[in-house]
DNA sequence: CCGCTGGCCTGCGAGC
DNA sequence: TGCTCGCAGGCCAGCG
């Protein structure tokens, strides 16, 4: 579900958990259902009363910091969020993790259908910093100001040129934070085709481009990400977001380019949808 | 080092 | 009504 602007809603909104005495963290019974949180409680007991000093987020994944050298990487894969959930309501039906707090009548619960996400605890801030998707990021996204020459360079690289930009505007490795939403609408604002291969771009398309990739993903953060089919995304306050009303192509095959009045077409890569307009983006 | 494929998961709507 | 199929905003291990 969540992509760069997504995750970092999340983010800003679990400020309210920072400096908190921690009374316990824990997997839940379903959790157990699942090898990758299966047995691993014991690496959460330890975080009883320690305090959570920020999140930082690199593109899609949330690293947690704490008052001692744990940290925990967190990733909302597809479908999950958290979600500040009363003392006396009932837990959402896919909560894996459940954060109690000693000040907090609230507690904060990791609800995620699709089971996608990941919540690991990693030895210390170092050994996470050597975890190859967290070592091989690339350029944040939401970078201010956007870091256009390095983007730049990037594109350059060997292993780029003779692909095709819609495909590579995934690659978290170039640019971190793009989802299939994203890529589509900065495709779009840059009126490039998906399919034109990164060589062919000319210098001005390239600068277009990097422009479009920051303006979408900051549109998107303010707001507060794309929410819609049928598990919207939520905030941790569960406040949906209204991204979906200025998609210009996202999920729009056969509706007409509101710029031209072509059909807006649908291309298969890797399995995942692009959408774009043949007219506009040539 | 690289890119690609299949696997990991649940829920929903379309079509039969 | 119930079944199967395809599809959904992502990552990663394993392979060539």
């Amino acid at each position: 579900m969540p992509e760069g602007p997504e995750v970092e809603c999340t983010r800003l909104s679990l400020q309210a958990i920072f400096n908190k005495k921690i009374k316990q963290i824990q997997f839940t019974n379903l959790s157990q259902k699942y090898k990758k949180y299966r047995f691993k409680q014991k690496e959460l007991d330890i975080f009883e009363d320690k305090k959570i000093k920020t999140i930082e987020r690199k593109g899609k994944f949330l690293m947690w910091i704490f008052n001692f050298e744990k940290v925990i990487l967190n990733h909302l894969g597809m479908s999950g969020k958290w979600i500040f959930v009363e003392e006396n309501e009932e837990n959402p039906s896919h909560a894996k993790v459940i954060i109690k707090f000693h000040e907090l009548k609230q507690k904060v619960v990791f609800d995620d259908v699709r089971n996608f996400g990941q919540f690991r605890v990693f030895e210390s801030y170092e050994t996470i910093l050597r975890h190859d998707p967290i070592r091989k990021i690339g350029i944040d996204g939401l970078a201010l100001p956007f870091p256009i020459d390095t983007f730049l360079t990037e594109l350059k690289r060997s292993n780029y040129i003779n692909r095709e930009i819609g495909d590579i505007l995934l690659d978290q490795k170039l640019v971190a934070g793009i989802g299939n939403i994203y890529r589509s609408e900065a495709l779009f604002q840059a009126k490039i085709n998906p399919t034109k291969l990164v060589e062919n771009l000319s210098p001005n398309e390239r600068k277009k481009l990097g422009h479009a990739i920051s303006d979408t993903l900051h549109r998107a953060l303010e707001s507060q990400g794309s929410s819609f089919n049928i598990q919207p995304f939520q905030t941790p306050f569960r406040e949906e977001g209204s991204a979906q009303q200025w998609h210009k192509v996202y999920g729009k095959q056969d509706q007409l380019c509101q710029v031209c009045e072509t059909e807006i077409v649908a291309i298969k890569n890797k399995g995942r949808r692009i959408f774009f307009c043949p007219k506009c983006q040539k």
